[in-house]
RNA sequence: GGGCCCGUAGUAUAGUUCGGAUAGUACAGGGGCCUCCGGAGCCCUUAACCCGGGUUCAAAUCCCGGCGGGCCCGCCA
């Protein structure tokens, strides 16, 4: 609804400029303090036609003919603002919508337009770690956004299992006592597969004949020694199934899982080099096939091949993308910061490889220990598996304190949705480029007003329309004047917008802030507004209210990947 | 040394893309609220744009120069 009063505005606005004889390509409309709608076009157009703009919006406001069937209320000229106002076709409106589209609310319309986002694709050497935990955080809130705005988006996790890493691990196998290892902290595959990797890492430094045994386990998988493929396989697998178990916790999943090595293996890779090799910008330095991208403004040459002709991560990985454009319009990847560069040198070689798109790049940077960086390899980590079990410690604890009377499973079910959703909602709600630093104490800290705050809304929501058991289905929502109702309204009209925004600017942190605001405002209308005691015709509307708030949050916890309880 | 990113109350953040109204919010601190349908709540209150220049009628926002932190800088992924 917010949308169309934007539209409406819009049009108005513009042919009202045009009334008053000016001429203007912004119409610098946005949402305000003071009006629902504000614009301060009259700054732009003041310098051009030399008038005040306190003149320009009166000039302009005298031209504004409001039509009959419409969502403006009126038009408020303050200073050298234009101020426009929602009426009360508009709230009654948008009650109705929200309540005809339910938890389809806030989708826009089927954009036929296909994403490939990619998420995550952690090295398959161990447990995922919380220095690279909003990684898959970020990625899925984007794609519940995404798919809310109407794209149709594929979930895709690279696996890079052409590494030494993944080289080491296979020899650690063959060669690693297992009574050598340290104690299984967890008993799930990808804490197995990392003993291994630190075992195998410690003894290379030791030993360096290992190294290049290292180098002939690799060589005999990119060769395709289907003996080796297996065993390759089962180390990544193990690793994977492990990783996939922590986000399921989350509701994280992906739609597929591309293997690095299949672009080796099927030829593309080779395909890739043959045709950069016909191309200005190759040179050979030391037998290494390097790309000079001095004239796209990088100074860093891109390393396509070591010396022996062997390819590297970032080759490959423009022959993935090649292969996801090939399948999508939109190509989207989540990545740390520490792959900017690599990013760069990479869209450049598209470019030269003729493809007129670029993917977008979302990058985040690393949640550091107090202490430093994480590091899988050296074992100075947080888990986030531990970080999950934790969160959901301390949620039961606040769960026991509050509602005794549960039943142990119910108690234990309610703090797994808060303990996630907690976690989710604190990753989420920063910016990705900003800095984080963990700490327990902040990290699950459940007094500050996160997602607890907005689950106990919806909670509320659902109390009070368990208790009046039955909604009037012939309610009146024109009774709903109180300001605080009004507020709320408004709110939840504002759904749609904030979906299209989030999505068209990759911005997935004001969901965040609006679900945050949403909850605000309808505990604001909860202590100010009685609904069960309100006389008959004002309870129904308000239980309709009602009922149209736990929609919405319910929508946008969803959003967000958090679960809405019932009660908690 | 070079490149990219970040710097907003005690702490954590929004606003920066595209300069406009009183810099929004939370936690912590101070003070109130059970006439209430769930107090994981509501209402007051204290407190901030890293520094220095410049552009502009107007700068947290744009430009230049510093300072502090993070990441990266050819055969790792």
């Amino acid at each position: 609804m917010f949308l169309k009063f934007e539209s409406e505005v819009g049009s108005l606005l513009q042919d009202a400029i045009k009334a008053a004889g000016y001429e203007v390509e912004m119409l610098c409309l946005e949402t305000s303090d003071y009006a629902d709608l504000a614009s301060s076009v009259a700054f732009k157009l003041a310098p051009k036609y030399e008038k005040s703009p306190k003149r320009i919006a009166e000039d302009i406001s005298r031209k504004i003919r409001i039509p009959k069937k419409t969502l403006i209320d009126r038009v408020e000229v303050k200073g050298p603002y234009i101020n426009f106002y929602v009426n009360r076709e508009f709230l009654n409106q948008t009650i109705l919508q929200i309540l005809k589209e339910g938890e389809r609310y806030g989708s826009l319309p089927k954009k036929r337009q296909r994403i490939i986002l990619e998420h995550t694709s952690a090295n398959p050497t161990g447990p995922l770690h919380v220095g690279r935990g909003r990684n898959p955080i970020i990625g899925d809130t984007l794609v519940r956004m995404l798919r809310c705005a109407g794209y149709d988006v594929e979930v895709q996790y690279y696996v890079n299992d052409m590494g030494k890493q993944v080289a080491a691990i296979v020899w650690g196998y063959d060669n690693v006592e297992r009574n050598a290892l340290p104690k299984l902290e967890r008993d799930k595959p990808d804490h197995d597969v990392v003993r291994y990797y630190r075992k195998a890492t410690e003894i290379i430094a030791e030993r360096p004949d290992v190294d290049s045994q290292i180098a002939q386990i690799l060589s005999r998988y990119e060769l395709g020694d289907s003996n080796t493929i297996e065993r390759f396989k089962r180390v990544v697998n193990k690793c994977i199934d492990g990783q996939k178990r922590t986000l399921e916790r989350l509701d994280i999943a992906f739609d597929r899982y591309v293997w690095e090595s299949q672009f080796v293996m099927d030829g593309s890779v080779d395909k890739v080099l043959g045709k950069l090799k016909k191309t200005k910008y190759i040179k050979q330095e030391d037998g290494a096939l390097v790309l000079d991208l001095t004239s796209f403004g990088v100074e860093k040459d891109f390393v396509l091949t070591r010396f022996d002709g062997t390819t590297l991560y970032t080759t490959r990985d423009i022959a993935y993308h090649l292969w996801k454009f090939d399948h999508a319009d939109i190509v989207i990847n989540v990545l740390g910061e520490d792959q900017k560069l690599s990013m760069e040198q990479l869209r450049c070689a598209l470019k030269i490889l003729g493809l007129r798109k670029e993917p977008k790049m979302i990058f985040y940077s690393f949640v550091s220990l107090p202490e430093g960086r994480m590091s899988t390899r050296k074992g100075v980590v947080v888990d986030l598996d531990d970080l999950l079990d934790e969160a959901c410690e301390r949620a039961y604890i606040e769960v026991q304190k509050r509602r005794p009377e549960l039943s142990e499973k119910e108690k234990r079910r309610i703090a797994e949705i808060v303990g996630m959703g907690a976690v989710r909602f604190d990753i989420i709600k920063v910016a990705p480029e900003k800095m984080m630093t963990f700490k327990w104490e902040e990290a699950l800290d459940f007094e500050k007003q996160g997602a607890p705050f907005i689950q106990y809304s919806h909670a509320r929501a659902c109390s009070i329309l368990k208790k009046a058991r039955k909604i009037g289905h012939g309610f009146d929502s024109s009774l709903l004047t109180a300001p605080e109702e009004v507020e709320l309204i408004k709110k939840m009209a504002l759904l749609p917008s904030i979906v299209d925004s989030a999505a068209q600017d990759l911005k997935p942190y004001v969901v965040a802030t609006y679900a945050r605001e949403l909850a605000e405002t309808f505990n604001q209308f909860y202590r100010a507004v009685p609904v069960l005691k309100a006389e008959e015709a004002l309870r129904d509307a308000r239980l309709s209210l009602v009922n149209c708030t736990r929609i919405v949050l319910a929508n946008v916890l969803n959003l967000l990947g958090i679960t809405a309880p019932e009660s908690m």
